[in-house]
DNA sequence: AAAAGTCCATACGGAAGCGTATTGACTCCT
DNA sequence: AGGAGTCAATACGCTTCCGTATGGACTTTT
């Protein structure tokens, strides 16, 4: 079920007086999260957005929630599996590792979506997910680590302090203009953290 | 001015009918905001808290984002003055930096707020006071980074990294339960992120 | 003691959201 | 053609905030 994020065309494509489906709602959510934050995510502006009214928001989903819901289940799927997908084929851990720091720059929209979440934390739908999602791939990293070469223990460890860089990374960057990087200041900055918290090859 | 942020006794150690002072408000939203994120400090909420009626809190300030903000100043003053304050005796750097990581894991109320501030950093009254205090404190960071034999553009690299990591761990330990930590595995990592982002002494 | 200043209560108006109810229009099936 | 099903428009009520207006009570000043 490799479905893609963005399979759908967008509603412009598709002539002007269409009707929309579910996953036009949720498309459209991951827009505005993505944009301005989870909080921004309101029925009616969201219709506004895709050019009808509430009437038509009501008839596809119970209320707010299930919209959200619905949303982050879509993007779970999508997100991890397409994270992990692109990496496996790399059998030694140590490049795999790189390979994985390197391919979290790319991706800006879901870095974006992925902020947003962070800081809708506090929401008992988004909470959930977000734990989930951040225990996977901390596990994940730490079984990598692991296989790198270092013990258990300092693999779990290294494992959280790479998630953590990563997630704060995000905050800095994203919300901050003044701690923004240059491309290439980027690029030294990723080098740096990945001669720092990856053993040796 | 040293102004110790809780200097002002409690409002209920203070007899009951006392009136209130703008300062009165201020830590009761700070409370607010550690508690429950900035979004949660309306002024009817907060009146309520401190047993008033908004008539008050109109005298007091005039808007709510006057409040915010005159809240984010004082925060501002003792919380770096306070950090910098407590290690400036220590003339090692790499000492001095194992301190401060050792230092920020202590005062969670802090952190709380803090966590706060970052989640809502979209905010315009709360994005310029993040700004400023994230840049000062990764330059803080990097001085003594480099102070601590590193070159400058690595202690610069490592500055940001340290900070990231900083960050991060309070998005992900302050916010998802599942990816809490237990007492002793709290210094285990803490020893272990000191032994990965601090040179050797 | 009278006046001025300080702090708070109450009542009101208005904007944004959410969710409901009802009706209309359009499509598809029989 | 007529009915069933699908999607959307409109209008409404409800809640939660913000901010204003006004008056009352209590304190300080003169």
């Amino acid at each position: 079920m490799t479905t893609a994020l963005r399979s759908v065309a967008p509603v412009a494509e598709r002539g002007e007086k269409q009707r929309l489906t579910a996953r036009d709602w949720e498309e459209g959510a991951l827009d505005l999260m993505a944009d301005e934050g989870v909080a921004a995510v309101a029925v009616e502006t969201l219709a506004k957005r895709l050019g009808v009214t509430k009437g038509s928001f009501y008839w596809h989903f119970s209320h707010r929630d299930a919209l959200i819901a619905s949303t982050l289940k879509r993007w779970e799927e999508y997100d991890t599996h397409n994270a992990i997908a692109r990496v496996e084929s790399i059998e030694n851990p140590g490049v795999r590792l790189r390979e994985i720091f390197r391919l979290t720059a790319r991706d800006v929209r879901s870095h974006r979506i992925y902020a947003a979440l962070l800081k809708a934390a506090d929401h008992p739908v988004v909470a959930p997910v977000m734990e989930r999602v951040s225990k996977e791939r901390m596990d994940y990293l730490a079984r990598v680590f692991e296989q790198a070469g270092m013990d258990p223990v300092a693999a779990v460890h290294r494992a959280r302090l790479a998630y953590s860089a990563y997630v704060g990374f995000l905050q800095l960057t994203l919300q901050f203009r003044s701690t923004r990087l240059s491309q290439e200041g980027y690029e030294e900055y990723l080098e740096h953290m990945i001669d720092t918290l990856i053993p040796a090859a």
